[in-house]
DNA sequence: TCTTAACCGAGACGGTACGTCCTGTCTTCGG
DNA sequence: CCGAAGACAGGACGTACCGTCTCGGTTAAGA
């Protein structure tokens, strides 16, 4: 992670991490199959529990709260480049791409998903509400923008965001018990 | 193209483009400064007129028009993985990243951004609604999956989500002249 | 030396002998600093002990055995195109120049010289011989006429030769012990 | 010439001779058929009629100011380099080679050899002195010791050398008429 | 306590591609 | 119509990493 910060992603390589760790080569290889691997498990160490977010009950304040920490976390300052740079390298690396979904991006796909559905079940969306495509439509810009170099989103603008997917689940009632009919 | 698509973006390289082309590697470095312009270049120009959809009057219309043009364009098939090949080089090149942006994305960008300026303005919005993130909203999801690995959308999903960001903006109403007050 | 010989020198690249050898081109720059090198080398390895002459006693003898040996081993023949092109490389390579003299010429100069003082020593020279430039004068035509392209000295010549810088160098008396006065 | 001497001969191409000079590379090789050509022909202009010694019936005298001329002006100082750098490209230069002999160097060995004849006709020689060989022993031993990086002779290692070099071809009497038998 | 096997650092190796340089030919276009 | 300007194919240069592969040296566990 240093050297990916202080030289820039472009600049790690094998070779490189090797040189800092003062490791060899062939240890690298021995437990990592490629550049990317090695700088997605120290992402993943450092990001921790991160975004677990707790049901506070209100919703919108939750999804704020996962979406302020996903993209501080992973869209602004340094980081951003780092985390740009590996899903570059999924490009043209299968497994890397395997291991980001699986390790960074699924965990926190679910999370998001889950909440919304505790949500709509207590009534708070119309009940064929796409939460799948809700997750989407939070998760899908600030990922472009990233990736398209748009500029992040400040946290203004994510409440604007997380208001306007909302908004498009349905009508918004306090949570509360199904609605008996 | 015809490398990109025959061996895989990641064997398209100066010296394999010069081979196939018949031209020497200075030539190549003479008119563009590294692979990702040239099969930019290469891509803007297969694009051409692609997506400079008319304006119907519809504006559901209009936009899944724009939108499935640019999905089955970008986003499917063997150019899809070009797309994403050249958009993860941008990640560690600055240049190639503005003509990026310049060449391909902008140029989408506005077009979606001045069709919904004018729905806007013909009442079919809220008037205040908030029509750069709505854009945001649109390609967000289709380059995210993309990029991300989770595979592209249908025609049909495209016209969920046209409908989501749309039932976003605000009442829809049918175009007409601004309403008096 | 097989690529010097077969294509000649012109065609020794680093990268034919890299071709050639099934060696990377890394390596052979890890181990030499440039083509000159690997030749000169290879031709040092070649030369082994020629030209060690012993001393026979007759002076006349040792430097025809010694000078016949060098014009015969780097002056005809394959080798000499080799040998002239290392030359050539010299001129715009001193560190070249630097591992010629110590590696291939000066031993030869030394040896002619170290003989020659024994046979002044022993009274066949007058005592204020200028035995370094009489060596000049047995290397210097050889030298001249391999890298002027004027054509190697026979055998023949190469007594004369002798004799005539012999000659120059005093009265020749049979060798003996210094004259006692 | 300016670049030759300013920049060293290695730095001497085609290309920057047409740089320097203003000229294209097409016109440069329409009249010369390389660069070593080019800068022969320079050389040659430059020399001028330099070294065409006199004959002041001293053989000694003669000799030594064709010698310290050519020494003067073709070994030491900026020019050494450049000419040592020539004689490197006749290596691979068949053609470079001829032009070398025909326009610079011959003319200066006939010159040598006549005078030498001149003396020897005059009974300052042995009559069967060799006088070719004794041009090889004048030359020899300064273009090798240019060739080899040796060090140029000063003029008074030119004025010994032709001392020995004369010693060599016999008893030196007067000049005077050939003797009558 | 001694042996032995696993693991390590170091880094050489065969490769592939890089981006630069120069060659000698060819083409364009202005004076 | 000549020549400057310079594009072009070709090919070698020297460098950077890749991923594989020995080497010895060191631990740490089992005998």
């Amino acid at each position: 992670m240093e050297l990916c910060t202080t030289e820039g992603y472009g600049k790690v390589t094998i070779e490189a991490i090797a040189a800092r760790s003062g490791v060899s080569k062939k240890t690298i290889y021995r437990w990592w199959p490629a550049k990317g691997a090695v700088v997605l498990e120290a992402m993943v160490e450092m990001v921790g529990e991160v975004t677990q977010f707790p049901d506070t009950g209100d919703i919108v304040t939750d999804l704020r709260n996962q979406m302020i920490a996903v993209v501080d976390y992973f869209m602004t300052g340094p980081r951003a480049a780092v985390y740009a740079g590996i899903i570059a390298e999924t490009q043209h690396d299968e497994a890397l791409a395997r291991n980001l979904l699986e390790q960074l991006l699924e965990p926190r796909i679910r999370a998001a998903q889950e909440r919304l559905r505790r949500a709509r079940d207590q009534g708070q969306f119309a009940p064929d509400a796409d939460l799948e495509m809700a997750v989407d439509l939070l998760y899908g810009p600030i990922y472009y923008r990233l990736l398209l170099h748009l500029g992040a989103y400040s946290h203004k603008q994510i409440g604007a965001l997380i208001d306007l997917v909302i908004g498009s689940l349905g009508p918004v009632r306090p949570a509360g018990p199904p609605p008996v009919q």
